[in-house]
DNA sequence: TCTTACATAGAAAGCGCTTGCTGTACGGCT
DNA sequence: AGCCGTACAGCAAGCGCTTTCTATGTAAGA
């Protein structure tokens, strides 16, 4: 049998209340006492009922991060940001909370499981990463959600993704559009005229904002774009490669290449080197995140850096309730242009 | 107030025991009887209480990644690989469990801390990634803990991490030795006689095997090793970088850098290239682990490929009780040497 | 027809903790 | 000297669920 509260309380010679409050620190307990508890709770190496304290008390000291996918450092690293300023062991506030991160794969229904098991635990706040997905029922399905989450005192935060009004979550929001539209204008303020665009998976915000920040800045330079210029495929590096063979079948003269994403654009380029191609002598190419193995590639890549540590950082205490809340709850993260040596003017 | 399973009950008219083993599916319930629960917890929107039902049945479905650092992809792919065979959503096998990934951050207090509080969360299972810390008094008290886990019915595996002897934690080791010895020898046989290495942290398990892998090489092949060829950092771009300028102004003369990781690795690759040298040309450089990015370095990196997402998977299933623990207890995970561009023969 | 067994459903006793409320000293007041 | 406020400590009632044991209705066996 494990040790109970009472064991403790016994060796202690107090009550099972007085061992709770000892632990607790929320109620006056005298100093010889504490010392005797926690006596007895060292030499019989006693830890607490997480579930039974939860029950009593609750509440939780849960709180979960979805992420689309962990293995991807985009994720990984706002998620450690996160996790960082929750309180966790080392962080200094209060009470230890446990981080949970959820891994989605990107998987609607699997987010809704992990929201109810999230609330199945009484979460105390709970972190959503990334760009949502646009199918219409699931968007639905996932306010509802996260409605009952907020009304049952979960703190709901959403980092990187666009806000889910009348859910009383709060969220900070990255301009994927504006990041899009500048990377773009950069190109274009090179001389690029011809573009191709590999998206990632269609139906993801973050997908359209990235692609239709493209847009704007291709029909502010009254650039038309062609059909054939823009393919989609998933946020990895060989989606990129691949992506980038069939833009080069579908139209050689680009002189352009702008991925997603960071990873895809390393597919791009690849991809690119083995068609015999010179970046940027003969095809420019841009990511967008700023990863840390983005400055590695050859050329450096040009891309838009997203602060991703520092909005995980803050999502994180937003979420604990040691930062206030943006107004309105929606804040806008922007990112920051980042030219480097994997663009550069067009040929001719 | 919360819908509780008393509420549930009433609506369907049955008892609460009924409608709790209607929910757990553990013993027979007439199909109208359960069709008449599942239609008033439909209607009730009713989420079961998890620390309750923790309490009453002691048994959790948490269960606990820890991870040094879970922005590095090398610990990233290994997480998502223990949660996707943990049976989470999206595993077919029974209850739903939730993966708690835990970032120690390498700090082994904070690896403490997280244990303890998985084990007061009851956890089902614990699995810790990568490598240990060396130090002593922290060892065993890490070790004390696993055995109070293993005792109280949770079940522990490490997963690329020695073994914890007498713990009754199951271990998949990779076998860092090997890797590092293999890949030095590649390196000799290429006629490399004056190589650097970039080591990691000191008193980390990880570091300190690749390490001895490549001095055994050194060893059997007659090379005398000299003292100001090894330089310790941390494990990233960084440390790389500054390592390799170090080493670089220690002794000019290197023909070859091994570094501790592929991160390493790409901070090394940089440092290179800023000091006008070529690889591999003038230096050969090598990493470790084989870590998606390192594909795309220019040029490709020589480095031992670790299979991190099956040992991963491997080590979900273990802690599930889903796949037999190997005989002893132990298993070793070999990796698998990678020659790629950025090593050749050293000039001259 | 009466017993024996089986399939379900309910009653109730906790699981280990928290916390509102109720003592009980003790020191400082008037 | 008598009263009250303060500072602790304990009692006991749950928190919402699981599960053992018991009760009941029914089908099968004698």
């Amino acid at each position: 049998m494990t040790v109970t509260l009472a064991d403790v309380a016994a060796r202690a010679q107090v009550s099972p209340a007085t061992v709770s409050r000892v632990l607790n620190g929320n109620y006056p307990v005298a100093a010889s006492t504490r010392a005797r508890v926690l006596k007895a709770v060292d030499e019989l190496d006693y830890v607490l009922n997480g579930p039974a304290s939860a029950l009593a008390a609750a509440t939780s000291d849960l709180v979960g991060i979805l992420v689309n996918d962990i293995a991807d450092p985009f994720f990984g690293i706002m998620a450690g940001a996160v996790q960082s300023e929750i309180g966790g062991p080392g962080g200094r506030a209060g009470g230890e909370r446990l981080a949970v991160v959820c891994n989605t794969g990107g998987i609607p229904e699997r987010e809704l499981t992990y929201l109810t098991l999230l609330q199945r635990q009484r979460a105390a706040a709970v972190v959503l990463t990334g760009g949502a997905m646009e199918d219409g029922g699931h968007q639905a399905a996932v306010a509802a959600k996260l409605r009952k989450l907020t009304e049952a005192g979960t703190r709901v935060v959403l980092c990187g993704r666009p806000p889910a009004p009348d859910t009383g979550a709060i969220a900070l929001t990255f301009d994927n559009r504006g990041g899009g539209r500048e990377l773009t204008e950069h190109l274009i303020g090179l001389g690029h005229r011809r573009l191709g665009y590999i998206a990632g998976p269609e139906e993801r915000t973050t997908t359209r904002h990235r692609l239709e920040g493209h847009r704007t800045a291709l029909a502010a330079h009254g650039i038309e774009e062609d059909p054939r210029w823009t393919v989609h495929g998933r946020y990895d590096r060989q989606a990129g490669y691949e992506a980038t063979l069939e833009l080069l079948r579908r139209d050689p003269t680009l002189t352009a290449v702008v991925a997603a994403n960071d990873t895809v654009a390393l597919g791009a380029c690849a991809a690119l080197r083995d068609s015999g191609l010179r970046i940027p002598d003969d095809v420019s190419v841009a990511g967008f995140d700023d990863l840390p193995f983005s400055i590695d590639a050859v050329p450096a890549l040009t891309t838009v850096r997203l602060p991703l540590a520092e909005a995980g950082a803050r999502a994180g205490r937003v979420a604990m309730g040691r930062e206030d809340a943006p107004a309105g709850g929606i804040a806008t993260v922007r990112g920051e242009l980042m030219v480097r040596g994997s663009s550069g003017r067009p040929r001719g």
